[in-house]
DNA sequence: TTTATTCACGGAAACGATTCCGCAACGGGG
DNA sequence: CCCCGTTGCGGAATCGTTTCCGTGAATAAA
């Protein structure tokens, strides 16, 4: 589309195509008096090179694709900034996709970017995902892949991700030692490793603690945040002693606070939350909200910085190459006296 | 990079590369026998056509371009939102592109989209955008563009925004109504048209009242938060009388709960707030947030909508088909008592 | 039977950039 | 003076699709 192009400026200057493009390829068989002049009326012309002839002929396309359940949330948001960054600084594009956290959307974008039109794959997979076969192909045709946050152990290549287990270890632990006996457990991806993983850490500090493991403290939330406060409210109106809910999204946080409004359970008083989440006002909350706070924007920087250095150096990415991040527990009203 | 090409499918079949094509795209040309043949054999070798190939031939890249100032932003997510839904329903792509606010990389940008990589652009320009110049170019390709919400009135296309002076003036007139009579403002695209409608709303609504316009009450905003609050703070404790706070945007009305915090002024006893915003959460914070809820996914959704119409059936986007949503005025405790 | 038309497909030219190869001209060394 | 290497550039193939044009055969029309 844009209106000039190579042999229109090779004619201009009454050169052939092969010298232009090299002029303006800065090759070493150029003379330097060449050089200049198609550079100059290039710019005059505001010559682009079409970004499609030269991915076809080069064989690659300065683009990532970036998927992702949502974007509408803090982490996720804060994420691709970080992406987009270092993207923008290499000079590369970036393609976003949504998978509205469900196995099937992932599946076809996968399937869908198996075919050269991105150069590199960032992904954070769906809460519904449980096989990773559709990330074979990714494999099949060296296209490298980075995960990160919610990643897939079984695939064998880099992942960034936050001290999961640890954190959610610290998160019970801060309920326990503010007082709290019977504590709730929002999880959204439980199939994932990132779930399973904080999950443990929900475990290992109720043993600690010497406090039994009740199954019936275990909600799984879905999309629909109107159905997880329903759920998590239902819960607290069965059961009087819990104190406790430790939510392992953001948005299973706010499900919690809206829950306890509505059955009228105080908080910090009657029940205390601690959630993991971004939301930079958690402190503007009633009461501030008590959250471990994920460093999202490190994470996608770090994630595209691995996933460049592969694409720029021409190197194949290693599982060894991977990162884990510390989270941050803030301590807010949300779990106070 | 996928491994599999039209010729090798060809060869396979003993056929043209023509006539595999033609079969894959289902034309009218070759017998149902053959397409049958055709179809089967590529998906069992997973064929996928190259897309720079197809898109340098076709001259269009079945991509579009979203340029926002900011994604970590819960107006700009939500429509990217809408925008991601209503692309991929038509089988699109989508590049998201940042501006951070500054006027130098949106014009990089702009720059960079106008050698055909993107079919069409949605945009909302950045607060320091004054400057109307870089979208000539696209006007000269005939890149179908829709601006949405923070819209350039210089350029002759469609534009989707709210009703922002109406806006503006209803919710000036709440804090008057609320008993407000010194009400600040703060703005943060105060160049752009719609910084502009929402202030002729908040002056209309003061000159309405009686009330006069004092300048020393309006501050201009930047991309920094902790200094945005120092500035509101600053103001709030060298004149005791302010008594309102109409903020334009979500971070500004944050600037201002952390302003009054920190002056000890209460909200809303002492203070009254009102901003623009679409957080899901504004009644769970302390106080209850009274807000302007703009529609941002259907803002999205409508402007996607009005692009794909043009892309679809290579019609021009015309200035008149602009549409204005209508934005909600949310009363809570902010404002309250 | 002859001619016209349709059907089903093949060949080859695009799209615009990159790059492999080849080739003049020129200069320096023997 | 001749040979050879370097410098600076042109021609053409190439990436993988799409599409224009052509063509043989089968069918229909006359």
């Amino acid at each position: 589309m844009s209106s000039v192009n190579l042999k229109q400026l090779a004619q201009a200057l009454d050169l052939s195509v092969s010298t232009v493009s090299r002029a303006l390829n800065d090759s070493y068989e150029i003379s330097a008096a060449t050089k200049e002049k198609v550079q100059l009326l290039a710019t005059q012309l505001g010559y682009q090179p079409n970004p499609y002839a030269s991915s076809l002929r080069r064989q690659q396309s300065r683009t990532i694709g970036v998927i992702i359940p949502e974007v509408a949330n803090n982490f996720f948001s804060l994420a691709i900034n970080g992406i987009e960054e270092v993207a923008r600084q290499n000079g590369y594009h970036v393609l976003i996709y949504l998978t509205h956290e469900t196995f099937a959307q992932e599946q076809t974008i996968v399937q869908h970017l198996a075919n050269g039109r991105v150069d590199g794959i960032l992904i954070s997979v769906s809460g519904e995902t449980q096989d990773a076969a559709h990330f074979a192909k990714l494999r099949e045709l060296n296209l490298p892949t980075v995960f990160f946050d919610r990643v897939c152990e079984e695939v064998a290549t880099a992942k960034i991700t936050t001290d999961d287990y640890d954190s959610g270890y610290r998160a019970t632990r801060h309920l326990l030692d503010m007082g709290c006996r019977r504590i709730m457990h929002l999880t959204l991806a439980h199939h994932l490793s990132i779930g399973q993983k904080r999950m443990r850490g929900y475990l290992d500090a109720l043993r600690d603690a010497d406090l039994p493991f009740d199954d019936t403290l275990l909600i799984r939330g879905g999309p629909n945040a109107a159905q997880n406060t329903a759920h998590v409210r239902q819960l607290l109106e069965q059961d009087a002693h819990i104190d406790g809910i430790f939510a392992s999204v953001e948005s299973l946080a706010i499900a919690g606070y809206r829950a306890c409004h509505q059955a009228g359970r105080r908080i910090p008083n009657d029940v205390k939350i601690i959630g993991f989440s971004n939301l930079e006002m958690a402190d503007l909350l009633d009461p501030p909200l008590t959250t471990i706070r994920q460093p999202a924007y490190a994470i996608g920087k770090e994630a595209a910085t691995l996933l460049f250095r592969a694409l720029l150096k021409n190197q194949p990415i290693l599982a060894s190459q991977s990162l884990e991040l510390k989270s941050e527990l803030v301590v807010r009203a949300s779990t106070g006296g």
